[in-house]
DNA sequence: CTTCCTTGGGGAGTGCCACTATCCAAGCAT
DNA sequence: ATGCTTGGATAGTGGCACTCCCCAAGGAAG
């Protein structure tokens, strides 16, 4: 197919389209002559995970070139590749050790794993990007006066953890490898939205059981 | 306090404080002559709250200033403040409701909430952004061909209630409704990136303990 | 064959956003 | 009186995700 009924079938405008081949994010069509291209189902299909990843995940385009990195590379070991997708997404900016919130949330969070016996994530507390960002999150609320503690934060862990096994069982759930990696990226993804629309809509109905539409 | 000084507290560069004046983030100080200004301490934890929502809840600008109204408009009734912040959070652009796929992640979330019993959440449809990201999300898994049913979001959405629970819960701890509101704002913005960070945090933790770290 | 429309590649431009640098006049300190 | 500091206003910056436009090559119609 050519460029014009790639976006015609994806919906994407073909200057978008063109973008994301320049940047990397799609690969060339097979090129038929000198003005004529050609795509087939797999582009497509890695047409639409890109616009789903910036739009529905709001990965910025950058990180997108690097988690399709990841995809492609089949000389990674299956949690690593796994792992790759959520490393790569947006980082908050790095935590400026030396400030005592910073400090005091670290120590926090520490407790939190401890308590929950998360061996594994503590092992990986100075690279992980989720532990980083989780600091930052936690020494923003002290800041501002609220103890956001390893009590506190327990028993939202373990929801996570709960929801983290759901994770892995649907995409166990999966036969082929390719299909399983795709839906692990978007299930490190695409989940998000997901989730937090879903704690947006729980929040309206319990507010609302609780206080009414006063 | 000056502004100068109102910087140095809060680490907010001198000029990016202006910028928030100018955008009515942060009500201008007293003025002592023409000029001079003076901030007190109520200043200084409003900009604290607005760079944690800015910075660690990613959320713009225009929509910091919209939530603020909520939270200094004491005509609000409880449940319509409490969730004011909330609807004003960035929205996924407006779903095209002749797309099929659009269609069929209506029914099947319009399934979940029946299913779960979520009654105020199905009243609020027609408006609420959470219904609608929640759509659009589903909509692009089913448009890379995952079955993203009612049947495997229940779960999901069960967890997310009990998340909200917790919310609550902590909500109520606190004693003054001046504290009550600006912790519903924290708990609905600035509780996201926490649990996304556990989420992401619980997911490397299940990994490695499925598949190690081969 | 020639005219004209379409196509794909590539560079430059756009619009938005969150700042940030500069300028200016008024205060204040010395 | 001189010179540094302060706060307000305006314009500029840099990053990002597109999006516009031009050009030359194909292909189709007459």
């Amino acid at each position: 197919m050519r460029l014009a009924e790639l976006s015609e079938r994806s919906g994407v405008p073909t200057a978008t389209i063109k973008y994301y081949l320049r940047e990397g994010l799609l690969a060339p069509g097979r090129q038929i002559n000198a003005r004529t291209a050609d795509y087939d189902e797999e582009h497509l299909r890695r047409l639409r995970l890109v616009r789903a990843m910036i739009q529905v995940g709001r990965v910025p385009v950058a990180t997108v070139r690097e988690v399709l990195g990841h995809v492609d590379d089949d000389s990674l070991g299956r949690a690593i590749r796994l792992g790759a997708a959520m490393w790569a997404l947006p980082q908050v900016p790095e935590p400026d050790e030396d400030d005592e919130y910073i400090q005091a949330a670290q120590r926090e969070v520490g407790a939190l794993l401890d308590r929950l016996g998360w061996e594994n994530a503590k092992r990986l507390t100075t690279i992980s990007p989720a532990y980083r960002s989780l600091v930052v999150a936690v020494a923003a609320f002290r800041r501002l006066g609220y103890d956001w503690g390893a009590e506190l934060l327990a028993p939202y862990a373990e929801l996570m953890h709960r929801t983290a096994v759901l994770d892995l069982d649907n995409m166990e759930t999966h036969p082929s490898q390719a299909e399983r990696i795709e839906f692990a990226i978007l299930g490190a993804i695409l989940n998000e939205p997901v989730l937090q629309a879903l704690h947006r809509l729980a929040q309206e109905e319990e507010t609302t059981r609780r206080y009414g539409f006063e």
